[in-house]
DNA sequence: GTCTATAATTTGATAGAC
DNA sequence: GTCTATCAAATTATAGAC
């Protein structure tokens, strides 16, 4: 059974799913409130600022993100399999959810939002980095820290773009034509 | 000598600076008539709707685009100095002006853009898929219509996740970290 | 925790004078 | 073409009652 989640927790996933459509900017605490069936002050008591809530749904999301990939150095998954299950988080997230990265939209705004929130997509990003790179770093083969970082990067630029592509010619297969070639 | 552009012109380019950093929630025609130096309902004069202004701009940057990428059946350029020149225009975009791609960030946006705003995100990834298959359809090897897409669709999407990771990482290195593996 | 009430500002947009 | 004046609505945020 899910548990009935508490009103903090309420707010955040109503929060990031309109952030996750419409940017930093593309929602408000009336937005929100309504859809919870609360008042728009009650979500200030939750979250004193946007700035804060922002922040809050960027953590949210990186810790969600990270736990779902799970272990990078798990022996009992090959890295080929853990890049496919890489991939699979962005694809579900686009096909199932039917909505863009959080951290891929807010990047996309980071030079007008508020320092923490920036922040948040920062390190949602040095994270995913880290990950893969431990992954790549298990592939056989020869290979620099240089070289695992840019395939990081590489991986990490075509899945947010594959989603961006995508959503914009409104065509889920774009996904699937873009991430063939990794 | 550079004409004195009048102001229709000078409020589209304040207006994509700002929506290059901000997306299209992050400016206002009040913003955009103090830095031109009108007033607010001026700008309505020249656009009279947002939407028409946001769609006026995706258009001007979409040809502006593509005018500097050239023919792309010029039999004087390789296909992989076309490539690089694709490459380049993105590159340009990051790092001499400091900017993103405005349909990379309209794209992110999409699902809450006004429709001919978002109509005109879309055009521009359709005309530079376009381009960018003519080069790859030119270039030796045998490929299908299909494969030729799937090529032009990752070179795009690596190019704008280049950006938005270039950005939130604050290092424009990473953008040649990504691109050198197109 | 949630509410009402309200503040202060910003937003996109229009009417009409010049 | 640009202005002043104005609007109605929306925005983030706070004070204080319950």
């Amino acid at each position: 059974m899910t548990e009935a989640p508490n009103k903090a927790e309420q707010i955040l996933r109503v929060a990031e799913r309109m952030a996750r459509q419409g940017g930093y900017n593309g929602f408000s605490y009336r937005d929100i409130a309504k859809e919870v069936g609360i008042k728009a002050a009650s979500v200030h008591y939750h979250f004193p600022s946007k700035e804060a809530l922002g922040a809050a749904l960027g953590r949210r999301y990186t810790e969600r993100f990270l736990a779902g990939l799970g272990d990078p150095e798990d022996a009992e998954v090959s890295s080929s399999a853990l890049l496919e299950r890489y991939i699979g988080a962005f694809r579900r997230a686009l096909v199932d959810e039917g909505q863009m990265c959080l951290c891929g939209l807010l990047g996309a705004e980071v030079a007008e939002l508020p320092r923490p929130v920036a922040a948040e997509a920062r390190h949602f990003f040095e994270k995913n980095i880290g990950w893969l790179s431990v992954v790549f770093a298990r592939a056989p083969g020869e290979r620099s820290p240089e070289q695992v970082r840019a395939a990081a990067l590489q991986v990490i630029a075509t899945l947010e773009g594959a989603m961006i592509l995508a959503r914009s010619l409104d065509d889920p297969q774009v996904f699937d034509a873009v991430t063939q070639g990794l």
